[in-house]
RNA sequence: GCCCCCGUAAUUCAAUGGAUAGAAUGGAGGCCUCCGGAGCCUCAAAUGUAGGUUCGAUUCCUACCGGGGGCACCA
């Protein structure tokens, strides 16, 4: 929204103190008392409160306090509040959209599994915080570039090709590609610890699938094609959308030429034991590019994949969801890309995330891939899910409760990873998970469909008049915080923490509850009911639209 | 050994250097002929330790204690 309240705010004060608007911070207040926007830049300045805030007088403001130890207080005024309100009426939720500071064009890479493995719990944090900030971003105006960047080529592959040889079973493969392909590389990784000529073999293999061996080829091609299928299957479930999905192995044609341009420029060398590294400044590890036995490595394929990325879409940033273990590789691999010239400072981010820690607090075993499948957790999620809608909501049909037990399953398993703070590890944990209480996204689906219920009996399908009569301090509350909405995702889009907007979505909830409980709107008199209705409409359209973001819909009634 | 991240209530989590450290679960108590009780209200309960920086520190700095991750031919 062009003019989003605090905008507004920001605004006045720079005209009263000359301030550059990127250094004046305006932030909603935890307590009442404290206004409905706040702003410390008269500590900031040193300069006295009284005399800013005389400058600030504007009809937004009922009042304006100066409070602590120099704080400017705002207090909003009711008619510019309900002004506000009307506009969203009459345009929509869509008013909130498309109001970047600066409109860029972002590739977000994201999910990133290793083929010939299921898509297992520990891609559940990188899915999920992906795609909402893949719809944020593009919520309020960048155009997002959603890309996955499969491991779909490297040593494992050859070791992989070796396990089909000596154990590969055509059959099974076709019956359950995905269970049994992960069956040989177990097989594989065990038998090489009694004999480790065998990953002499797999790295042979590898080798002649580099060098176009035709029958390797066909059996990689095979394996990726499976793959992929299988995770489409499950992205689906999980309700993710990846727009583009280009693979390591696309990137294989033009890694020598890379290598060799990177060692003629000098800016790559050859290291103590015949690998092609590249020296950065600020790290103590060199980076290799290419190993001494000549075959290619992660991280040239990485270097090629930027330069593509950048080029293809023209694109100002590329962002890596990507785990809190991967920092020092991603450092490493950016400080390759500024020395090469590929990339410029600031154009490559990490935007890093917590482990998913098993319950207790322990790291999941995947050693010897013995991990837990992320449908096996979207499966456990529906099923719980399911119990609850049956007994709670006998009323619903077969198929209804179905769908309901999706949409709050996955929810709160969507709900779970993006409620947090994506630095820290996330402990896993049903119970938690899958609480239907609470911070939840159930609760706040719950929330939706009572209003929905609301809507429904008053046979409200568009406001009638777009008019909103703030009568109480409860409904004043929810004003204040539906016209922050586009504030918490506007930060959300430069600070990449989604947990703002899950935070957002449950306050308001909760006053919406709040005012639920105590204020009628059905039995409400003719003036107050239109007004109240549209207060209930307005708090779906924004539950609607937060979540969506968030990837979790929110059934009509549940 | 070096580097990075994390220590907040019984538990799981919030808190761009800001005001009385917020929630949820669990616990204790309560909710009127009223729109869906998966709801609402009330109560008890926390910043690992010791210093420093400043108007102000959970946040920044130093040391220590405790937990996790990473550190050249894996991804």
């Amino acid at each position: 929204m062009k003019n989003m309240v605090r905008r507004e705010i920001i605004k006045l004060i720079q005209k009263a103190t000359g301030e550059k608007p990127e250094k004046i911070r305006v932030e909603r207040p935890e307590e009442a008392s404290h206004g409905d926007y706040s702003t410390n830049i008269a500590l900031q300045l040193k300069r006295s409160p009284a005399e800013i805030a005389e400058k600030l007088r504007s009809d937004l403001f009922k009042k304006i306090e100066i409070a602590g130890p120099g704080f400017i207080n705002f207090f909003l005024s009711k008619e510019y509040l309900q002004k506000r309100a009307s506009e969203i009426l009459k345009q929509g939720v869509k008013v909130f959209q498309k109001n970047p500071i600066k409109k860029e064009v972002i590739v977000i890479e994201y999910s990133s599994p290793n083929i010939a493995k299921p898509l297992g719990i520990h891609h559940l944090g990188s899915t999920i915080i992906g795609q909402a900030l893949v719809n944020i971003l593009r919520f309020v105006g960048h155009k997002v570039i959603s890309l996955s960047f499969p491991g779909d080529w490297g040593t494992q592959f050859g070791l992989l090709i070796a396990a089909y040889k000596h154990w590969g079973d055509r059959e099974k493969l076709k019956a359950d590609p995905i269970f049994e392909m992960l069956n040989l590389y177990v097989r594989f990784s065990q038998a090489a610890k009694e004999n480790t000529d065998l990953l002499e073999e797999g790295r042979d293999e590898f080798k002649k699938l580099e060098q176009g061996d035709k029958e390797n080829k066909k059996i990689w091609k095979w394996f990726l094609d499976e793959s992929l299928k299988d995770f489409s299957r499950v992205y689906k479930m999980l309700g993710v959308k990846i727009e583009n999905t280009i693979g390591e192995s696309f990137y294989e044609p033009e890694l020598k030429s890379l290598v060799e341009v990177a060692l003629k420029r000098g800016l790559a060398e050859k290291g103590e034991e015949g690998a092609i590294v590249v020296k950065l400044p600020g790290s103590g590890t060199p980076e290799i590019i290419q190993k001494a036995d000549g075959a290619t490595i992660f991280t040239t394929r990485e270097l090629a994949a930027i330069r593509h990325r950048l080029k293809k879409w023209h694109a100002s940033k590329i962002l890596y969801v990507a785990a809190n273990q991967q920092t020092f590789h991603f450092r490493q691999v950016f400080g390759c890309a500024e020395k090469l010239g590929i990339a410029k400072k600031g154009q490559l981010f990490h935007v890093k995330f917590g482990m998913m820690l098993a319950p207790g607090g322990k790291k999941f075993a995947t050693r010897e891939g013995r991990l837990i499948p992320m449908e096996e957790v979207l499966k456990e999620s529906i099923l719980r899910a399911k119990k609850i809608v049956d007994e709670l909501n006998p009323s619903l049909s077969e198929a209804e409760k179905e769908n309901v037990a999706k949409e709050v399953g996955v929810g709160a398993t969507k709900f779970f990873i993006l409620s947090r703070n994506r630095l820290s590890d996330i402990v896993f944990d049903w119970d938690q998970m899958l609480n239907l209480k609470g911070f939840s996204a159930p609760y706040i689906q719950y929330t939706c469909a009572r209003l929905n219920s609301i809507l429904r009996k008053a046979n409200f399908k568009k406001p009638k008049n777009r008019k909103v009569v703030i009568a109480n301090p409860l409904e004043k509350d929810i004003i204040v915080k539906i016209l922050s909405f586009d504030e918490v995702v506007e930060d959300i889009s430069q600070n990449h923490f989604p947990n703002q907007l899950a935070e957002y979505l449950y306050s308001l909830a909760n006053v919406i509850n709040n005012f639920y409980e105590s204020t009628p709107v059905l039995k409400a008199n003719e003036a107050e009911k239109d007004s109240r209705l549209n207060i209930v409409y307005l708090a779906k359209e924004i539950f609607k639209t937060g979540l969506n973001l968030l990837g979790i819909s929110a059934p009509e009634r549940m």
